[in-house]
DNA sequence: CGTTGGATTGAGTCAACTCAAGGATCGTGG
DNA sequence: CCACGATCCTTGAGTTGACTCAATCCAACG
């Protein structure tokens, strides 16, 4: 677990292979609340942020890096849940004092700032935006859950790892607003998209392998190529309309 | 689709069956927000409260009844990925003026609360703990996400039903705190089980027949009996100390 | 009592799974 | 700079859980 940190770098080395000339999303651009208001602690990738079954009274807000948002079964069955880039907002509690039912896993080195509840409270009073740029972020992070859920109960298996492939490419890229990137790395194995697509590794790996044969998109140890973003686009179920918008944003 | 509506009452018929001497919880319980901010409106069984595509500018408050969170695909494929019941908040938008992502269909008589998103905007600023209790609900809705999600991702359809029905029991049961109701009207048809658990309807009939043939519990025609719960929650895979405290909740 | 949604059951198929054996790639340490 | 160990990926063969297609059957309502 430890040596994965060490390989994997902080998820933004995609640059290596398309060079962005832009520059990221600042860390500050992704702040939920004002740095003097939060510590910011730094996770090196493979360690969990937080693991079920924890009593957090902290919410982190993402600055840096990719997170895993994952669930467990009693006997070891694993499902990712939600993929977090930068900005997103993990460990909100559901009710005072309650157990996590997911954990979090760092894919990447990364950065949080932390945010204890009782600061998040006092926040919103003196803030009342706040809350409601919170509540719109929790909003869509239920309205991607919804889209994933879709994807996994109704989805073939092509289509999934197609749609879940197209997802991550675009939210990526909107990392770099108005650069053309056909090539990153995603900090994922195969097994980490089975997890998350409900699916075993060696069939993820099965599809993959027929896509690349295809042309449509090529997977390899981390590196993720689009070879013909209309078809994966297709084969992904998306409607044309709606991607393009996503290219937009 | 209009005599549905007719046939299935509001949901509240479960008194018929099990007779539940204290109250519901009153819609007034179930506001976000105080009555003279809001509109209420009432909706028919089978109707729609918004469809996918629908640009609103207003939030949905549940008062009473049960609504069917769905989304689509292309050729008709459809995914219920939440079942929201009195208290629920649905048609947050996530971003500006964005095309919902998915509906929202009234499976029995419905009371909702309709409120403009202006109104959302200016009372957060009156009452910063709107705001915050409004982040709660969302997460709330999150969390049921990511464990629906767990369930289609990675049980077998047997483990998925049995988890959908112990999920709507426990939240239906939630509704009449202090009582013991082990029966109940679920407005389902077997379709829409499937809808919601990933399956074909045809595959939720077999396994709701093996579950009844064993004693586990009893679906037909809306009317749930559960008649081994230590088993059903067994079969639905939850641990079983988590799911004594959905009971005392 | 007829009509119409549901529910049920059987037979055959297939997408995704399991089990199992290599092969490739990466980071490390000599 | 090369060799080693640890992951990670790949591929084949056989199995199975869930699906499709296709009839009925039943319950509720008018």
């Amino acid at each position: 677990m430890s040596k994965r940190s060490k390989r994997r770098g902080d998820g933004y080395d995609g640059e290596k292979w398309a060079p962005a000339t832009g520059l990221p999303r600042s860390a500050d651009a992704c702040r939920l609340l004002p740095r003097y208001r939060t510590g910011d602690r730094k996770l090196v990738a493979g360690r969990d942020l937080f693991s079920i079954g924890e009593t957090n009274t902290s919410v982190f807000n993402l600055l840096s890096g990719w997170v895993a948002i994952y669930t467990l079964l009693e006997d070891g069955r694993r499902q990712i849940v939600h993929f977090a880039l930068p900005g997103a907002v993990m460990g909100m509690p559901t009710s005072k004092d309650a157990q996590a039912s997911h954990g979090a896993e760092a894919l990447t080195d990364v950065i949080v700032s932390v945010i204890p509840d009782t600061v998040l409270a006092a926040s919103s009073r003196d803030d009342p935006g706040m809350a409601m740029r919170l509540a719109g972020t929790l909003a869509r992070d239920t309205s991607m859950a919804y889209d994933h859920m879709t994807s996994i109960g109704r989805r073939t298996a092509r289509e999934r790892v197609a749609h879940l492939l197209l997802e991550l490419f675009t939210r990526y890229r909107a990392q770099w607003p108005g650069e053309r990137i056909e090539e990153m790395t995603i900090p994922l194995t195969q097994e980490q998209i089975g997890d998350a697509t409900g699916l075993t590794y060696v069939h993820v790996n099965r599809v993959l392998g027929a896509l690349r044969k295809e042309g449509i998109v090529h997977f390899h140890y981390r590196r993720l190529r689009i070879l013909d973003p209309d078809r994966l686009i297709e084969v992904a179920g998306v409607d044309p309309q709606t991607a393009m918008s996503w290219f937009q944003r």
